[in-house]
DNA sequence: TCTGGGGTCCTAGGACCC
DNA sequence: TCTGGGGTCCTAGGACCC
């Protein structure tokens, strides 16, 4: 087995970090981003009195991000608004501004790239890091034998912090999942280090959750079964995790409690989907509210159109999703015979999957995606065998229901 | 005060073909 | 008339992640 060197380096707070960064004034207090779309900011920074709190929010936004002030009262991302409010109501409520945090996001990964250039994006604020060939990768000193691998660590975080004044925390050990885990046990501005041999002492006492890929299900299911840490989980035969869990989840499990993990950094990976949903404000009628619902389906799939044109992309798998009031999902699709990125033609297959969706609740979000991509300029000429199906030029979407 | 938006991967059944 | 497999594509739902 090769001996190889990875890096999980994941931004601190990082929505939260780059408002506070813009805005000192406010370091200290409890800051939540998030929340749907709103006017334009115009608060005073010499009177935090006129800043908006979380207190005055209604909606139906979740917190994106909490500062370390604000998770202290209980806020954590994915919460709904209206839930982080009772925790904290004098919490200040900020907008997120995506296209800031992807300057700040391209700024942390070049000045990482400079030390180290093989990079796999794990979305906009963590990435991992191949240093097996970076020069001093496995130097040791006898009172330390990881020295390489934490000196490296510490470059990489002061790297960040020079580009962009923020701070990140880092997990540098043989492989992805145990990067991934050591990453999230300094936080925040922690550099954890860790060999095959520290497993049983340093990863066997966390519990399950820990490891990215068991959720809530999972933790859920492995508690019933007695099973509350890492080490106890690897103490389990395999056979029965793979009865409990199937086949491809029940073996990984057992090698996940064991640290072992052979996936390589990747570099690069080609789209799967492109996707576009909201949530209204208010849950609407398929009948009574069929010119709004019309009127954002098809606002859904021109963006979905522009977004795979954007990327010279094609797709010939339209998808449907329904959200009812109840919470209930529901997803439809429709493979077409050629590929498209056209927004009529995603809006005629969208209206078919439409059709075979009950409409009997009161909807709450909608969702239009398109799948099977491939791209502009290397589409097959002849993609498969035309089965017969009806033009797209009726376009029947709510407008003809009832 | 319920629960955003953009993704990936897995499972499982049925159609269809050889 | 009954009995096989394997392989691929399509669809629907669900778990999970950032």
């Amino acid at each position: 087995m090769s001996r190889r060197l990875v890096a999980h380096l994941d931004m601190d707070a990082f929505y939260a970090s780059v408002e506070l960064l813009h805005r000192p004034f406010l370091r200290g207090l409890p800051v939540v981003v998030g929340g749907r779309r709103r006017q334009p900011l115009e608060a005073d920074p010499e009177d935090l009195s006129t800043w908006p709190r979380l207190r005055d929010y209604v909606g139906r936004g979740v917190a994106t991000t909490a500062s370390y002030e604000a998770r202290a009262l209980g806020v954590h991302s994915a919460m709904g608004l209206m839930k982080a409010a009772a925790l904290a109501p004098d919490a200040i409520l900020l907008p997120a501004d995506f296209e800031e945090y992807r300057r700040m996001s391209h700024r942390f990964k070049e000045a990482v790239a400079e030390i180290a250039p093989v990079i796999e994006d794990r979305g906009i604020d963590e990435i991992y890091i191949d240093l097996t060939d970076v020069p001093g990768a496995f130097d040791a000193t006898p009172d330390d034998r990881l020295a390489g691998a934490r000196a490296l660590g510490q470059r990489l975080q002061q790297a960040v912090r020079n580009a962009t004044g923020l701070s990140c925390s880092l997990g540098v050990t043989p492989n992805k999942l145990l990067s991934k885990l050591c990453s999230d046990l300094d936080k925040p501005g922690g550099v954890t280090v860790l060999d095959m041999d520290d497993i049983a002492a340093r990863i066997w006492p966390l519990p399950p959750g820990r490891i990215n890929g068991i959720g809530p299900k999972a933790r859920e299911k492995l508690e019933q079964a007695g099973i509350r840490s890492i080490g106890e989980l690897a103490a389990v035969e395999p056979a029965w995790l793979i009865a409990k869990f199937g086949k491809s989840t029940g073996a990984w499990m057992h090698e996940a409690a064991h640290g072992r993990d052979e996936r390589p950094v990747v570099t690069h990976r080609d789209p799967k989907s492109v996707s576009r949903e909201t949530t209204f404000e208010r849950d609407l009628h398929a009948r009574l509210d069929r010119d709004t619902l019309g009127g954002i389906f098809t606002g859904l799939c021109e963006k979905v159109a522009a977004d795979l044109a954007r990327h010279g992309l094609v797709g010939r798998t339209i998808g449907l999703k329904l959200r009812f009031d109840d919470f209930r999902t529901v997803t439809r699709d429709h493979s077409l015979d050629a590929y498209t990125a056209d927004a009529g033609t995603i809006r005629w297959a969208a209206g078919q999957c439409l059709k075979r969706i009950e409409l009997t609740r009161r909807i709450r979000l909608l969702g239009v995606r398109v799948g099977t991509l491939a791209a502009n300029d290397a589409i097959p000429a002849e993609p498969r065998p035309a089965r017969g199906r009806g033009s797209p030029e009726s376009l029947p979407l709510f407008e003809d229901l009832d």
